[in-house]
DNA sequence: GTCTATATCAAGATAGAC
DNA sequence: GTCTATCTTGATATAGAC
């Protein structure tokens, strides 16, 4: 019975140890993949050295390695993390439109989601990756807890855009996979950046402005 | 009188060998800079490496470095030499336009130098950089070559932009400023490779979506 | 003027002390 | 578990022979 007892007391102060050290270690983490998003934001991945990292997030870099692996894992750590942003704001637009009661029109939550797509890259916070055939596309799509994510949102959104073209708020004659890509693509629309680095607009007529330029295009309506 | 004679034969066959070396130089230089073009579009600047454009211009890096003295130097030559296609391709457009006499659209010549860009890419053709804060952009900033087509390109397409706004055929209420840097981004547009990347789409389909998207929206009109 | 061979360096990754 | 010091590699750039 005593040791039984003690058995008890001891695997629970083993497990509480355990479970404050995991706190810890995410605490860390956390720090990391913030350093890693803002420095993919600014710099991009291949001018991210990971000795930046290791420097913003305040630890040596050889412990910055025991969390994670190489440098492709820090990108892709922090590219779940921003998809998991992108989640929760749609989630959170479902849950809007359905207190609303169907009063909300699923191209407008389209243009919310490009508008907070822009204003994070405004804010420095949309990290941006080489479009293509990188070695770290395919590190990326070998990345389950990436490729989940991914594949959600482009469900979550396709259903969006599939209910604007049927309600013809969409023009009908783009297919929808175009749609999709121009959405992702135009949360690192470089043209954001370029009129911020003009200095000359606030963000909110930037905001307004690309996005008209998006779904309204260029030409005069 | 007989050295005068000497001395003039002598000035021409020297002046005939540098010119006919000068020209052999220049046919390298330009397998180069075509090398460094594909590179650029395929792989984009820091995955290119300077083995590479020397394995695929055939000759060794030595040489190379003989012509160019540096990786920024080789990047800036190939922007010179895709700008220089854009300035050609609308000059081409301002001589049709002239004998069409006024009844080209403005707009319409945008739309065919967005076409002609994209259609570039297509066809591996089009350079694509790293946008921002790289050390490439600095030096490309110091490179007169490039700064003055770059001026040059966009003040041919500011006239037309100007041109259609005030005919109320570009949205009126963008900025100028926006609507320039919109043509700019669209030419390396990351859509563009997506769709082709899909293999589900003939090219012509590809442009047609794209430059509607770019001019009309994706918004139902 | 072209090439082979090498210098130089930056950056990803790791060993080993504490 | 964290850090200092080091290893290793790949890529830019150059020296020197021919």
């Amino acid at each position: 019975m005593g040791i039984a007892f003690d058995l008890k007391r001891l695997q629970w102060r083993m497990t509480a140890r355990a479970s404050i050290r995991q706190q810890l270690q995410r605490v860390r983490e956390e720090a990391i993949v913030v350093a890693v998003n803002r420095l993919l934001a600014t710099k991009g991945y291949d001018a991210m050295t990971v000795d930046e990292v290791a420097a913003e997030a305040g630890m040596a870099k050889a412990s910055l390695y025991k969390l994670f692996t190489s440098k492709e894992e820090l990108a892709g750590a922090a590219m779940v993390a921003v998809l998991d942003r992108a989640l929760a704001f749609v989630d959170g637009l479902r849950e809007q439109a359905a207190r609303a009661e169907g009063k909300v029109d699923a191209l407008d939550q389209l243009k919310a989601v490009a508008r907070w797509a822009m204003q994070s890259q405004l804010e420095g916070d949309m990290p941006s990756l080489p479009a293509q055939n990188s070695s770290l596309s395919a590190s990326l799509q070998a990345n389950d807890d990436y490729m989940d994510r991914l594949i959600a949102l482009s469900n979550k959104l396709g259903t969006w855009i599939a209910d604007a073209q049927a309600r013809g708020k969409l023009n009908p004659a783009l297919p929808a996979e175009l749609l999709l890509y121009t959405l992702f693509a135009r949360a690192c629309d470089p043209v954001v950046g370029m009129l911020k680095a003009s200095g000359q607009y606030t963000h909110g007529q930037i905001l307004d402005w690309v996005n008209s330029a998006t779904f309204d295009g260029l030409s005069a309506r």
